[in-house]
DNA sequence: TTGTTTACTTACTAATTAGTAAGTAGATTT
DNA sequence: AAATCTACTTACTAATTAGTAAGTAAACAA
C-alpha cells in the first residue's frame, strides 16, 4: 500500500481512470474514501490535468522497472510477462490507461494529451523492440515489420480488456492465446 | 442530412459520443448547434440513457442495411467494406461506438449496458460468420476458430482508431493492411 | 525562540449538469 | 367548431463540478 497521501491519491486516481474514465471521476471520488478534503487534492495536484499526468508518469515508472526486471529473459517470455499484467487487469475488471485515455483524447488538456502520446509511443516502442530482437533470436515468427506487429499486439491486449468488460467470459484468454500463437 | 429534430439530435449525439465520450458531452452541446432548448431534447429522449440507446439502435440499423447491401459479395470483399467504414472514421478523427462506450461501461445506466452488449455481440457475430463462410469458400486462410479470429479483427479495427487519435499518421492503414494480409 | 515550510482544513464560488413543470402555437382529429 | 395532440419554449431546480482564498497545527530551520 501507499505511504503518503500524495501516493494514495495517485493510486486511487489510477483506479478511477481505469474504471470510470478521466472525465467521469470527480475529486469527491478521491476525497471521500481517503477521508480528506478536496482542497487537499488540489494542494498536491493544482489541476485535474496535473493529477492525470502524475498517474501516467507513475505507470511509466512502474513499467520501466518491470522491463528492467525482465531484461534477461528470452523475448517471448518478456511478452508473456506483459500479457500477464493484462491478464491480471482483466481479472480485476480494470482496463489499461491507453484504452481509457485515448477515447477521451480530444477532451484532455494539452499537457495531458502530450503525456498520453508519450505513454503510447513508449509502450509500442518496447513491444516493437521485443518483437524485433525475439525474431532475430528465432523466438518469434511473424510477417511484416516489428513496428506494425507491435501495433497489433498492443491492440489485442488493449481490446481484450474492453471486450471482457462488456461481454464477460474468458475473452482475454481466447484473444491472448490466439495472438501469441500467431507470432510464435 | 437529417429531416426531423429527433434525427438531428441522434446524429449529433452520435458524433459527440465518438469525439468526447458519453459522459463528457452535455445537453448544451446538442441544443446550442441545433438552436433548440435542452428541454426539447428531453421531450424526444426523457433521459440521457434513452438518447444513448437510440444512438446505438440507429447505428445497428445502418449496419444491418449495409450488411444486406454487401450480402452478394465474396466474404473478403465484405470484410474490406467493413474496413472501409473504419478507414473513413479514421480520416474524420472519430472512433467507433464500441471503442467509445466499452471504456465507460461501468458508468452507464443498466439499459445502456445491455445495448452496448447487444452491439458488441452483433458486430462480432457478423465478422465471425463472414470469416467462417469466407474460409469455407477458400477466400480466407487463418488458424483457430472464426469466433476467436473475429475478436482479433474487431480489436484491430477498433484500436487503429484509438491509436490514430493519439499518434496521428497512417496508423489505420498500417494496421488494417497487416491484419488483412494475416488472414488472406 | 522565532520564523518558515509542509500538509492540510474550513468555507466558499461560479459554472455546469441532467432533469422537470407549466405554458403555447400550430396541426390534426372528431 | 371544439377538443386533442405534437413539438416545442420558458423558467426553473437541486446536485455536482473543479478550483480558490484564508486559516491552522505541527514539524523543522536559523
Amino acid at each position: 500500500m501507499a505511504d503518503t497521501t500524495r501516493e494514495k491519491i495517485i493510486e486511487l486516481a489510477d483506479r478511477l481512470i481505469r474504471t470510470k474514465g478521466f472525465n467521469a471521476f470527480s475529486y469527491a471520488d478521491i476525497s471521500a474514501p481517503l477521508a480528506i478534503k478536496n482542497a487537499a487534492i488540489h494542494y498536491h495536484f493544482p489541476s485535474k490535468a496535473d493529477l492525470g499526468i502524475s498517474v501516467i508518469d507513475h505507470e511509466l515508472e512502474r513499467f520501466a522497472a518491470q522491463q528492467r526486471k525482465w531484461a534477461q529473459l528470452p523475448e517471448d517470455e518478456q511478452l508473456k510477462k506483459l500479457s500477464g499484467i493484462f491478464r491480471q487487469r482483466s481479472r480485476q475488471g480494470t482496463i489499461c490507461l491507453v484504452g481509457s485515455l485515448t477515447p477521451d483524447y480530444d477532451t484532455l488538456p494539452a499537457p495531458m494529451q502530450q503525456k498520453v502520446q508519450e505513454m503510447c509511443s513508449t509502450l509500442l516502442q518496447w513491444v516493437a523492440q521485443c518483437l524485433e530482437k525475439g525474431r532475430a533470436h528465432g523466438r518469434f515468427d511473424f510477417e511484416g515489420s516489428a513496428e506494425d506487429r507491435a501495433l497489433l499486439v498492443m491492440s489485442n491486449l488493449l481490446s481484450s480488456l474492453l471486450f471482457s468488460r462488456a461481454l464477460g467470459g474468458n475473452i482475454f484468454g481466447r484473444m491472448s492465446d490466439r495472438m501469441m500463437k500467431d507470432i510464435l
